[in-house]
This record gives C-alpha cells, structure tokens and sequence, in this order.
DNA sequence: AAATAATCGAAACATTATAACATTTCTTTC
DNA sequence: GAAAGAAATGTTATAATGTTTCGATTATTT
C-alpha cells in the first residue's frame, strides 16, 4: 500500500473513472464475466464520486441517464459487480463504493469521512490478519471481516478544524 | 479480556440474563438516565439470546408479551439503550445484541457466527489501536470504528466440521 | 399545585432490499 | 442458420428496516 488512502479533494478524478473502468473490462474479460453495458454504466456511476453511493440514489442516475430502471435493475448490478470484487458495500452507510484495488483479492479497511462523506479503503494485510489471529485465538474462524472506521479526513480536519 | 468469547452453547443463560439487566439498573441508576420499565423489557428480549436480534423481530415479541407497540417503540428503546453503551448494533446484520461490559466504554470486534447466529465480543484495546494507529497514518482521526468479522464459532467447528 | 421536561402512543411515511414471473438477449450446439 | 439452453433484463408487487410528526401522558422540578 503506496498509495495515499485520499486523494487530494481537486485531483484528476476522471483519470478515477478511467482507470477504474479500464481494469474491470480487464478483469471481466479475464474471467468470462460478462461486464453488460448496464452493469458497466452502474460501475461508472458509482465511481463518479469517491463518496459511497446508495441503491436508490443510483437508479434515480440510471433514470437521469434514460434507463427504465426498476429497484431490481440496480440491485442485479450491485451484486454481480460485489461477486467480481469491483466495488464494496459499506454497511455503515448502506452504500456501495469501488474497489481501489480490485486486481487480487484482498481484506479491505474502510475510513469514512463524516464531514466530506468520501470513503478510502486501506489494504492492510497486517490488520486482517491480527484481526483473523485475535478471532482464532477465540477459537473461531474468520470467512470475512467488515472493518469501517468513521472520522474525519485529512483534507477535512485542515479545512474545518473538527 | 479474560473471558471467553463465546460461552458453551449449554451453559446457564439465565444467569446471562440476570447479570446483564443487574448491571444495566447498576449503571443507570449511577447515571440517572432513566431504564424505564419498557426498556428494561426490550433489553431483556435483546438477552434472550446471544444472537442478535432486528428491530421487527423485538417488536413482535413485545407484542407477545401484551405491549401495544409501534415501530418507534422499540427504535427508541434501542436508541436509549444505545447511548448507554447496553446494547450494540451489528452493521452487517441490521440487529441489536447486548453488550458484554457495559460498565465502562470500550472498543468492540465482533464474532458472528455464520451457523448458530451467536455474536461473541472481543474488547481488544490492540486491535482499536492499531486501527487508530492506521487510519492516523492517512491523516485520518478516527473516531468510530465498526469491526465485525463473519464466520464459524469454535462450537459449530466441532459439531458440522465446516 | 403549576410548570417543565421526558416519555410514550399512534399514524403516516421514507428508505432499503427481495420475490416472483415474464420477456429478451446471448451462447452453444446441431 | 435454426433450435435449444443459459444468462440477463423487464415488470410488478411486496418485504424489511427505519424516521417523522404530533398529541397525550407521565415524571420531575420549582
Ligand atoms: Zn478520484
Ligand atoms: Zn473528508
Ligand atoms: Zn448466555
Ligand atoms: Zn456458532
């Protein structure tokens, strides 16, 4: 983990998007998974903002965009592109977010920013796996772990002094 | 932490029941917030299981038990319940589970067991450290942290060899 | 006792997610 | 290319979870 878990508020984000796009085509055709347009179009809007978005916020773009999108439509989407690890769920918010690093499978920390609402994930194997040691130590046998820290982000704590 | 994350699947949970509503009448009278006869019933339904339990779930058993009671009802038992540190949610699960050391504030991970249901606590000062320590290292002030790992209690191990 | 604050009752409403079944589109096989 | 099978999508309805509002009641303070 090089990178900075938030990027800067101005950054270049369609380099984001792009970049993001482009490596789930990769892994899709990787796969044989089937990266429809409709399933590529939610990917896109989720990754419009680096702040996690909710189902029904999505289908209201789906529908700005001239889909005739129904709760399913957005809810079929959201779980193929969960199964393909190209976004995450943040249960906290309810709300869906792409995967920073969706090339190999990985444990994934989530900070959640409370002023500015975006998410960046951490990748830290080292968290997984004392979090995976201190469950085995109870005996029991860790299948998945949700971790999601809520405060406040860098760029937030200088703007507003929270 | 020297208690066991989870208690036999056998062991006497009455006295689970008893200990924990003891300590929740200890605390808020010590706090003067007022566990008023509803909330105590909630809580005690919370207890009635180390699984946790959903909103709808309690309100059917309040129901049950004679309550005339509406949705706020319980969201605002839990809510109290909640802001005394008595009981947590779990994110991943949309349910409430009572709180294992209510007595003074704390971190928790939570166990949840894919098969029984059951939810064990771990209060690791380390893990919320480190956790802090991490998020720190982005720039990020934590300030709430949700840490719940699914899978197979030590319990269900040795019974359906999962 | 009167004033104030906290709690509760009740109805409506809002948000999030899934079930069920029909239709269309894509892929494979012949 | 046509037929069969599989996958994806459309459509409607409904389930599950959570909130707002406002008035009535109860508890606490003065
Ligand atoms: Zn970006
Ligand atoms: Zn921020
Ligand atoms: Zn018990
Ligand atoms: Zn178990």
């Amino acid at each position: 983990m090089s990178k900075p878990a938030f990027l800067p508020h101005d950054h270049n984000h369609q380099r984001c998007i792009d970049a993001a796009l482009a490596e789930a085509r990769a892994i899709c055709q990787r796969k044989h998974s089937r990266l429809t347009p409709q399933r590529e179009q939610v990917l896109r809007l989720i990754w419009q903002e680096h702040r996690p978005i909710g189902a029904y916020e999505l289908l209201d773009k789906l529908r700005e965009e001239g889909l005739k999108a129904a709760p399913p439509t957005v809810y079929r989407a959201l779980e193929f592109l969960q199964e393909n690890g190209l976004i995450h769920r943040i249960e906290s918010l309810n709300a869906y977010t792409g995967c920073s690093h969706p090339s190999e499978p990985h444990a994934s920390q989530f900070l959640v920013c409370q002023q500015c609402q975006r998410v960046a994930e951490l990748g830290s194997e080292q968290i997984a796996e004392q979090l995976s040691e201190q469950a085995r130590r109870a005996g029991f046998a860790s299948a998945h772990q949700t971790v999601e820290i809520r405060g406040t982000c860098a760029e937030c704590l200088r703007h507003f002094h929270v």
